[in-house]
DNA sequence: CAGACTATTGAAGATGATTATCAATAAGCA
DNA sequence: TGCTTATTGATAATCATCTTCAATAGTCTG
């Protein structure tokens, strides 16, 4: 949960023997300039570097996705049914959990150092390295507890 | 979040116009002998409801953990990649949550009231309703730490 | 308790997100 | 500058999960 620029992703990179290129560096910028609160599907991703000119493939979006979430740069959200959702994985004050209605999947952010607290705390105690700590909440919201059908 | 009988569920089942199958009772008394810390796939069960003599079919597997989760019943956990995995979903004292190896998927389970309380003061202050709650920590366990290779 | 209504099941096939493959390219390093 | 090999992009493969649909069986009503 660090502050990355294209110097200290590439010395981060370097570190293990891999390499920055221009499509890391670009999907790294793209995550840095959402707005908070927005998270994107490798789909998503891929429509948006289309757009602004930038057609990286989708395979290599999956890979850097991947490899961004293992070194703890993005976190890998499951937000919704059926593909993941990605957002910078950023350190406190910023650090947020999600609150989400697992049946139209509307989303609700909310922050709270305590949960960091105990996150770090228990993969401290057992050794672990920490990359991502969320909370999960899934529920169902207002609307949808109105709505009988179904489940 | 509740301790459920083979009554109970068909009264919530029918209660919304559903009905209590005998594959919905034997899958949950699979869930509800199962040690704790234990988990398992839709193919895990599949598995072992085909060894204990009720070959229930994946498709039903398939569905009734879903729907069951959809209701309270069971968790839904992110334990490893590619496929989902189903407990019951206990209430206090035994609820609790996951610490995962994002590498090798060592799961260590642990328990904290505190983040219950976040949990459900969170999901009523927005009117949600509250199905369940989990805090999954990701992180690198002390053996994959050694190991270089890859990420 | 029988009959009607319709939710549920099982089998097979379909779907779709994610991965693997592999030749061509291009970082990083001496 | 050249060498080594990580990375990319295109394509095909994978595989967990969902759909479809005819047959079956809970639940409710009279």
């Amino acid at each position: 949960m660090a502050i990355y620029t294209a110097d200290s992703l590439k010395a981060e990179l370097n570190d293990r023997g891999w390499r920055l290129t221009p499509q890391r560096e670009t999907i790294l910028h793209i995550f840095q300039n959402l707005p908070e609160g927005n998270h994107l599907s490798a789909e998503d991703l891929h429509t948006r570097l289309h757009e602004q000119g930038d057609p990286i493939s989708l395979s290599t979006i999956y890979r850097t996705v991947k490899l961004m979430a293992r070194m703890g740069i993005l976190r890998e959200l499951e937000l919704a049914e059926g593909h993941k959702h990605y957002e910078l994985n950023q350190p406190y004050p910023y650090h947020h959990h999600h609150l989400i209605c697992v049946k139209c999947s509307k989303t609700i952010e909310f922050k709270s150092d305590s949960i960091l607290k105990v996150g770090s705390k228990t993969a401290q105690k057992e050794g672990y390295h920490l990359l991502d700590c969320q909370l999960s909440i899934h529920a169902i919201c207002p609307q949808c507890q109105r709505s009988l059908f179904p489940v």
